[in-house]
DNA sequence: TATTGTTATACTCTATAACTATA
DNA sequence: TATAGTTATAGAGTATAACAATA
C-alpha cells in the first residue's frame, strides 16, 4: 500500500536523480544502459554480443588486419581479445591467417559466413538504433551522433 | 620500425572504426569511457568512486530515503548496494537510521562530514565535466545534456 | 631487445537465489 | 504472503604479469 512513506521530501521516487542527470557523464552512463539492453537483445539472436559485432564488423571492414590492431581500435586489452577471436573463429566467422612477412602476427579474415553474419547484424543494428532513438527527431539523432564524435575526437587528443 | 604492414586497407589504424561510429550508442560508449577515466581520477582524491559519489549526493539530497529507493534511483541491486552502503557508513559519511514505523528499513542520513564530503566532490567534478567538454561549446554542451535526457525520458517510458 | 599472441590470474561489476526480520 | 535488508555466489568484464615464438 502506498503511503507518505513513499515519497522523499515530497518528491516521487523516479526523479530522485535529477541533481546527477545535470552531468552529462551521468546522462551518458544511463542513456547508454538503455541502449545497450536493447542492443543485446538484438544482437542475441544473431548469437553475437556488442563486442563481439564490433570486433566482426571491423575485420569484415578491414580485413587482414591484425589482433593488436584491433585491441587498439576496440580499446581492449590484447590478452582479452583472444577469447573474442576464438569464439568467432570457432564460429567460421573468421580465421586467423599467417602473415608471410612476420610469423609472429595473425591476419585476421572475414569467411563468407562471417560476412553475411556481419551484414545482417548491422542490419538488426541499424533498426534497432532508428527504433530506439525514433523519440528524437533526425536532426537531433544527427546533433547527439555529432557531439559524441567531436567531443571524443577533441578530448582523446 | 614502420611499414605498409602498419597499415590497413590504406587507413591509419585510428581511424579504423569508421563504421561503428555511425552508431550512436558506439559513439556514447566511446564518449562515456573517456568521461569515466577523468572522473575516476578526480574522485579517487575523495576517496569515492563514480557509483559513491552518486550514492552520497542522493543520500545529501534526499536524507531519509530507504536503500531499496535508492538502489532504484541508482539502477542497482540491493544486493549489490549492501557493501556501498557499509563503505560509506564506515567512512562516517551516512547512518543507517531505524525508522519507527517500519523497522525493516533504514533512512539513510548524510553525516557533516558526508555533507561537507559531497559538496567539495561535486565542486571537483563540476570542474572535470567544464574541463572536459570545454571543446564543446556551451551550446553544445547543453544540446548533449538535453538530448540525452529527451532520450532517457522517452525510452525508458 | 622489442613485439605478437597467449596463458594465468586477480579484481571489479553485475545478476540471482535464498535467508532473516519484519510487515 | 509480501517486503527490506542481507549473504553467498556465480558470471561477466577488465587489468596485469609473464611466457614462447619471432623479429
Amino acid at each position: 500500500m502506498a503511503s507518505i512513506g513513499d515519497m522523499v521530501a515530497g518528491e516521487t521516487t523516479n526523479r530522485i536523480d535529477t541533481q546527477l542527470s545535470e552531468f552529462i557523464g551521468y546522462g551518458m552512463k544511463r542513456a547508454l544502459s538503455i541502449v545497450q539492453a536493447d542492443l543485446s537483445r538484438v544482437l542475441s539472436e544473431f548469437g553475437l554480443r556488442a563486442v563481439s559485432f564490433s570486433a566482426l564488423s571491423i575485420i569484415v571492414g578491414h580485413p587482414g588486419l591484425t589482433q593488436t590492431q584491433l585491441a587498439d581500435a576496440l580499446q581492449i586489452e590484447r590478452s582479452n581479445l583472444v577469447t573474442l577471436i576464438d569464439e568467432l573463429a570457432g564460429r567460421n566467422l573468421i580465421i586467423r591467417a599467417p602473415v608471410a612477412q612476420d610469423r609472429r602476427r595473425h591476419a585476421l579474415m572475414p569467411t563468407p559466413a562471417g560476412k553475411k553474419l556481419a551484414v545482417a547484424a548491422r542490419a538488426a543494428v541499424e533498426t534497432h538504433e532508428r527504433d530506439l532513438f525514433s523519440c528524437l527527431t533526425g536532426q537531433e539523432q544527427d546533433d547527439l551522433k555529432r557531439l559524441l564524435k567531436k567531443f571524443r575526437q577533441a578530448a582523446s587528443a
